[in-house]
DNA sequence: AAACCAATTGAAATCGATTTCTACAGATTT
DNA sequence: AAATCTGTAGAAATCGATTTCAATTGGTTT
């Protein structure tokens, strides 16, 4: 079919050493002799096979992604800021999608081999230490994004200040019945952000002097259904109802905003609602959220890894990305 | 490091060609044989190496997707539908993002060899008739989602239809004046799907016995920006402005209706907007549009290219899937 | 001019499977 | 009992690169 190195080598007359020995640029070849190899290369429209290459080489080219990839919007922008990277390299991307505690070891077991990556990244899931080890035995380096394991090499937000800024924000504000709507107990697939969104926003309640009520703080599954679910059980009493409700995504945000609606609450001057994420949909809907900075954690964690595999090397690390408060219609002092 | 088939072969005691005929199940190997073969196979741990049959099989056990996936949201339900699929197979998924025409040339041109994928599915974007030649001269199934170009094996849903569908209902409710907001010109990267919906509008009108008011008809970039900008332009004017306005995405509506919102144009009272996708937002913004089956649209595709790549050849088709009316709040009949 | 060294380069081994080709056993036919 | 099949299975070629090893060349050193 179409020309191999051996082709290629009879053309210019040279051992397929020769050929490679250009095409990699490994070690010295005389210049009038690459020039041969090179014109050779051209007239065959000659490509070295990357299966083949693959094979010898013991490289497969190829990155891995491993993410919940539809679980909520803010994974495609992070995946959208890797493959900005990952495109303009030499790397190819492939993609595995986990949507379960099991789907996750099994996925990771599958990768173990080296026989479908070189390298990892991971949004919001990773692998436990002892999986990490096999990684790191087989020489593929993982990059976790999203989380916050301390055995990984990780890119993550400051989450904690996160969760206080959004919180402080409402204190400034002047509310002091502040909710939380979150998926905090869930805790699953090694994703701590929940978790430190919400010590930030006890933080920003304790520096206060005000005290913790847990019954303004809710969590469930994901997606905007609970969130809804969780704004209405919030919004439907009446003596003791917040005023100002923290979502730990915009998601969740937009559920609430549904629920505030149907019970005829008005926003923002009955009710503020904070999201987290500032997805696409909250500039539609007006809505005050913490930015992350998503895309640039996948451009990041992307280059991080190309870096790891030309080979650097440097310390166990934690790059923290800060969050931004964005200032939207959604919030706004209380009527007192 | 790892047992190879040589490995296997020695501890079972017979020839490596044994090995990989069990491993196969290609011609007969006597059972007691097959069974000392995968005896050493558990004993050893085996796992046969993806690369190496790569390079003698000639197959590469992926699936290469094509597509732009972040213009719009929807291009990720589609994604959503096909990974369910693939991510039971023994297939990986390597995407391929294109956000140009010439990365679309590009990224062909580097799939021809066979090497990175051994089957395509393109979304809303596709090949020219030569480039498919050069797939189908190599042996490679590709299916198109969300285009119509005749020579491909594709997946669509009605659009000239659905644009029916969406123009009928805002003149059932008694509008006369409705705008038509899209990327209409563009029709670049090989998809027609808005052309068909503006066919739908014009036939609309047409049976309805209204001109088409070229007036009313817009299109421009992507994005919710253009929506607006389009919206704003509609709207801006006075005498003769449209009371109901067609938007080929539910992004273009958000920026619509950021629009009407801006002008104090009340929807749906003075204005009403009908979208198209039923993306998440869409539920969010309480947007009527027509649904359609995206992540369907992803399943049907993926079991299509799976069933080609087993073997099984189709005549050339186009296989249809039906778009849905949703009702919800930003269509109403006119204020007259 | 002999000895030596560095820069090049070809030949061959290797990566780990698949697949063809051939050989051998035992069963069946004549 | 000789001849012919048929079912099994091993040996070797193949896929298309990389990489090691050894050989050659030419230039330098003494």
């Amino acid at each position: 079919m179409s020309a191999t190195i051996r082709d290629v080598a009879k053309r210019a007359g040279v051992g397929v050493g020769t050929v490679s020995r250009v095409l990699n640029d490994h070690s010295a070849v005389r210049a009038s002799t690459r020039q041969r190899v090179l014109d050779a290369i051209k007239e065959l429209n000659y490509v070295p096979s990357q299966t083949a290459r693959r094979l010898s080489s013991g490289k497969t080219m190829m990155i891995g992604l491993v993410a919940p990839f539809f679980t909520t919007p803010s994974v495609v922008e992070r995946l959208r800021g890797i493959e900005s990277v990952i495109g303009e390299s030499d790397y190819d991307l492939t993609i595995f999608n986990v949507e379960s505690e099991d789907g996750l070891r099994d996925c990771f077991q599958a990768l173990y081999g080296r026989e479908k990556a070189d390298g990892l990244i991971t949004i919001s899931v990773g692998p436990t230490e002892a999986e990490y080890l096999r990684f790191q035995n087989a020489n593929m380096p993982v990059i976790m994004i999203d989380g916050d394991l301390p055995y990984l090499n990780r890119v993550s937000v400051d989450d904690t200040f996160g969760g206080l800024q959004a919180t402080q924000h409402l204190l400034k504000l002047g509310h002091t019945r502040i909710g939380f709507v979150s998926d905090l107990d869930k805790e699953r697939l090694g994703n701590h952000s929940t978790a430190d969104r919400f010590l930030g926003y006890q933080q920003a309640l304790t520096r206060a002097g005000l005290e913790v009520d847990n019954g303004l703080i809710l969590a469930g599954e994901h997606g905007r259904h609970a969130g809804y679910e969780m704004g209405f059980r919030l919004l439907f009493q009446v003596e003791g109802r917040p005023t100002a409700i923290v979502c730990t995504s915009d998601t969740y945000a937009t559920g609430v905003l549904q629920a505030a609606y149907e019970l005829d609450i008005d926003v923002p001057y009955e009710l503020s609602v904070i999201g987290y994420d500032d997805i696409e949909m909250a500039k539609a809907l007006n809505l005050t959220t913490l930015h992350q900075p998503l895309f640039e954690s996948g451009v990041l964690g992307a280059n991080w890894l190309l870096d790891q595999l030309a080979g650097e090397t440097t310390e166990m690390e934690k790059r923290v990305l800060a969050t931004k408060l964005v200032l939207r219609g959604t919030t706004t002092r209380p009527v007192s």
